[in-house]
DNA sequence: CTGAAAGCGCTTACAG
DNA sequence: CTGAAAGCGCTTACAG
């Protein structure tokens, strides 16, 4: 390993001070503009690069987020949630964009994952993503607001501080959800999904799509929810139950894509056609949304404006900026699984 | 935001010296028991973390890892091919594993990605993932190599450099395609995917595949090649010229997963059915390949021991140990694309 | 416009 | 077993 060159180096070579070399570098103007190109050209050609735990050191800040997934140990297989998946790619790009690096760790849900990223000064600020139960999740939020740590969150409340969180209009999803399936002409349905208060984003869908179908007329004691979380078995379960109780249905609104593709699972092992028998609908517009069997008609969260305001709310939080956007909207993808408009 | 405490503050409250602390908390078996407790709880009271800039700047090392996942531009969506998504995910896993910090970054294969990341000091070696014209990559790596980078590598060739790189063994892996596609009765082949030089790794299982249709005592000039790169699209371009060409096929081994998606994809457009008029088979077993209508049978490729192999060898890199394994061996995963054996 | 100097918070060789 | 001191490579207030 040759050793790496340094400013002293540089400035030894260019015969100026190092001072002026810190200068010139970063394209101070109070530098001479021939002893700046002088100073710049000589760091090229010795491939020179500041040292970032020197000037983090120096500067008490990192240029650098971490990212946290943490993944309910329930998940079938190590596999991640795609709709994380592809949150992780857009925030990659949103960092990149805006100049800082990206830590990333996959945490359980029962780690001590309040983690010392900020702490230790390896990053500036923190995003928090993933599924659970909410409520193992507050203490720990809890946690990270007492030790005054910058974050934003997706999808869970942090106790008064709205601004931490970024969600889809969830309520608004679940709506068009159920204004979508009511126009393609069903009239008996039910939600596979948690609703209770560890699943809040999975509840306020459930909440939009019961406000659809009380605007039109029906009688919302007749709309059946099973429990779900995230994963597609625990779908094809839920189908299960619903089947086996003899209520009669003929479109099902999904928590989640994952879910939803668990639904079809099971109702094409039961012989029941989608959507000719039973129409299938979901959330979030994973990338398998559009491969599965028929093709899923889905609410999508567009999760490159997401990862972009994810990326755009820390930095404003850890400079003491304003943050003006909290919510991102939903829109309706239709495919194949319900049928069409009539 | 509550000043941070230091060793310095450990030191006063402990009556002991800043040295002493700093031994304390590193577990030096040269500090007395009683001192080294009481020092290490009052870090723990006050929430003290070592200062990771400090300490990386004085120990010229970083505990962190860069991953380099380039991406061609050419390809649709900004959408991250889904079998380096899942490596994305087992790196992960394996340098939290490993006590290391893993930094993320997405290239285009045009940037100038070489990156600073070691050069900077911001992590100790590199990660490099991706598809695209490995002809494109070869003068980077030579740039990496220049620089006495430490770095591992997925697929792509190292000049001179054979432990530097981490792959499947493509070969084999092509020739169970091919068994498995003669043993489940096929008698009529094609191959889509690129076989040049650009893409090594599909020009291997090209010629496992080849392997094994010789060994049958086939005639290889009779099982046209169609060139697609790793995208669905491509899959789909490529199987509407092989129909367009008349040549009559009962069996197409792809190159990759998503290949195979796009090229049923034509097929069913085609009204042919898979398998019982033509049988597909994948490489890689991305997540979508279960989902996929009929499920893919495919080779799958272990992300999670090629995740491991890659930290692990990277970090042995660094250290200057030796490194032993340099291939994955691939698996058959039988679903329906391709019947049963006979 | 430039330089000498302090200091960010650690780790560790040296001395005791 | 412990302490005083040097030094990792920067940035920037201060003085000129």
């Amino acid at each position: 390993m040759k050793d790496k060159a340094t400013s002293f180096d540089i400035a030894y070579m260019a015969g100026v001070s190092q001072s002026t070399v810190s200068r010139a570098l970063r394209n101070s103007p109070q530098v001479n503009k021939e002893t700046r190109e002088k100073v710049q050209a000589i760091a090229r050609q010795l491939n020179y690069k500041v040292d970032k735990n020197a000037s983090n050191l120096r500067n008490q800040r990192s240029s650098t987020l971490a990212l946290l997934l943490f993944e309910d140990p329930t998940t079938e297989q190590s596999l991640i949630n795609p709709f994380f998946l592809s949150m992780l790619g857009s925030i990659t790009r949103a960092c990149a964009k805006r100049g800082q690096d990206l830590l990333v760790s996959f945490q359980q849900l029962s780690d001590d994952w309040h983690a010392d990223y900020e702490d230790s000064n390896k990053a500036d600020g923190i995003i928090l993503l993933g599924y659970g139960d909410y409520k193992d999740y507050e203490e720990k939020l809890e946690k990270l607001l007492a030790q005054e740590t910058h974050f934003v969150c997706w999808g869970a409340d942090v106790h008064g501080h709205p601004e931490f969180t970024l969600r889809s209009n969830n309520r608004l999803g679940g709506r068009i959800a159920g204004e979508h399936l009511l126009a393609t002409g069903h009239k008996a349905f039910a939600f596979v999904g948690n609703a209770s208060a560890g699943s809040p984003e999975f509840s306020e869908r459930y909440l939009g799509f019961v406000d659809a179908l009380v605007d039109a007329g029906m009688d919302i004691s007749q709309v059946p929810q099973y429990d779900a979380n995230f994963t597609e078995s625990a779908g094809d379960h839920a189908t299960e139950q619903l089947l086996a109780s003899g209520q009669q249905v003929d479109a099902i609104f999904c928590a989640s894509d994952l879910i939803a593709i668990g639904v079809m699972r099971c109702l094409k092992r039961r012989n029941l056609r989608v959507p000719e028998d039973i129409a299938v609908m979901g959330f979030d517009d994973i990338p398998v949304a559009s491969f599965s069997s028929p093709p899923l008609t889905t609410i999508q969260q567009d999760t490159t404006q997401a990862g972009e305001l994810l990326v755009n709310n820390l930095l404003q939080l850890i400079n003491n900026q304003p943050i003006t956007v909290n919510q991102i909207e939903p829109k309706l993808i239709i495919r194949q699984s319900c049928g069409h408009n009539l």
